[in-house]
DNA sequence: TTTTTAATTTAGATTTGCCTAAATATATTT
DNA sequence: AAATATATTTAGGCAAATCTAAATTAAAAA
């Protein structure tokens, strides 16, 4: 496979990201993520045109090809896989993987990332709740889901809040629940559909469905 | 403490490791062993003095400052650790190590590289034999030490033999051992000096006194 | 001590990735 | 359908890291 830099593949992962949720890129749009100037944006395009890596026709905006779409995941599986390391073995706090994963993504021996892989025993989701993709690049789609729905005793990261109040920003401050906390649910009881759930090391306590409905979180499959 | 590109690492490192052959570096000397032009160094040596990295004269050759010392080792103990990470919970083998660590060691996070130090328990040697600095940048001077002298149940590494003839290298052959090979000391025979070792997952076997005499390793304090 | 050779530096390009400012194309309003 | 506003591209430059070819300096040989 083709060998990138780590700026050509910094651009291929974030359109990789901006496509899921607009069908077309702009060069602005990339810009700002970026952090570049949109001419920049143009004369990289230009470039991973001739790669074959993305469409691009001047002032029509771009997407992944195929190519540039197995790409992205290879470079996606390799971030989040060094993310998990850093949680799980390193004992990084969730919120400070991101950038330090960011360098190590662009060290590229493939065989270096399945051995990692291998090492971790396989891991399907990152610190964030995010899939990881697998060796051939299959990845899971996991959309956000109320913590209300999830199944018992897996791992959830809250990544959502459907509601902006002040009053449940209140309730999830004295709960201390915020973006980014993992949390398990332990027991779900019928009489009023309240939920036992587990944050960190603490001791499970409860909370209510209407809270629960407006809590999102990624993952649990 | 400032923050160097990735080529200005790698002229740092190499520059520390020729030191410790010669007491000056020369342009061509460097150029040799990285692979580039004698111009590329001298361009590059410039914009190090400027950075106060290198003692250095027009035609004189150049040094580390002890700036640049200090630098060097932090590199180098990215490396190690990288390699021993590879080799010890990676199960690549002790060659394939360095390419892979050639690249992680140029990723900066201080933090990064203390908690793998942590993680990895500690360790003071690389799957070489070379030793790790530590988080101070202090390291240990190994000297190469014949396998005669080697304490016993230690970990070592074959990096030389003194004697180049057929024979001796027949016998090593037979044997299994070349340099790079990891063995350990089991037991040392009053009666004639004969060592019994142990290498890879192998049953332990005897050697003659005169053939641990030409083996030189590495590590063992 | 010259002369010759070898090592080193300088001059001038090239590539990558980025920038600013100006031009141009597309989209949005009137 | 113009006119205006916004998005995008082009033109021209710059810094890093490399190169080749041409000086220049130092070292070795005669
Ligand atoms: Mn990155
Ligand atoms: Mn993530
Ligand atoms: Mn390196
Ligand atoms: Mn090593």
């Amino acid at each position: 496979m083709l060998n990138l830099s780590a700026s050509e593949e910094n651009y291929i992962k974030t359109i990789f990201h901006l496509q899921e949720e607009e069908k077309n890129v702009t060069t602005n749009g990339l810009a700002a993520v970026l952090n570049t100037r949109p001419a920049s944006i143009t004369d990289m395009m230009k470039k991973l045109k001739q790669k074959k890596l993305v469409h691009y026709q001047p002032y029509r905006g771009f997407r992944l090809t195929t190519g540039g779409n197995r790409y992205a995941l290879s470079i996606i599986r390799r971030h989040r896989l060094w993310e998990f390391f850093l949680f799980e073995k390193l004992k990084f706090s969730w919120d400070e993987v991101h950038s330090v994963a960011e360098e190590l993504e662009h060290v590229s021996s493939k065989k270096l990332i399945d051995k990692l892989d291998e090492f971790l025993d396989f891991p399907r989701f990152d610190p964030h709740g995010d899939p990881i993709p697998d060796n051939q690049g299959k990845i899971l789609k996991t959309r956000q889901i109320p913590l209300s729905e999830m199944p018992l005793n897996r791992t959830a990261v809250v990544c959502n809040v459907g509601d902006q109040s002040a009053s449940i920003l209140e309730l999830m401050d004295h709960n201390k629940i915020g973006i980014g906390t993992r949390v398990e649910v332990k027991k779900r009881f019928d009489f009023d559909h309240s939920l036992e759930i587990k944050i960190r090391q603490q001791v499970p306590f409860i909370i209510s469905e209407s809270l629960a409905k407006k809590i999102f979180v990624k993952h649990g499959a």
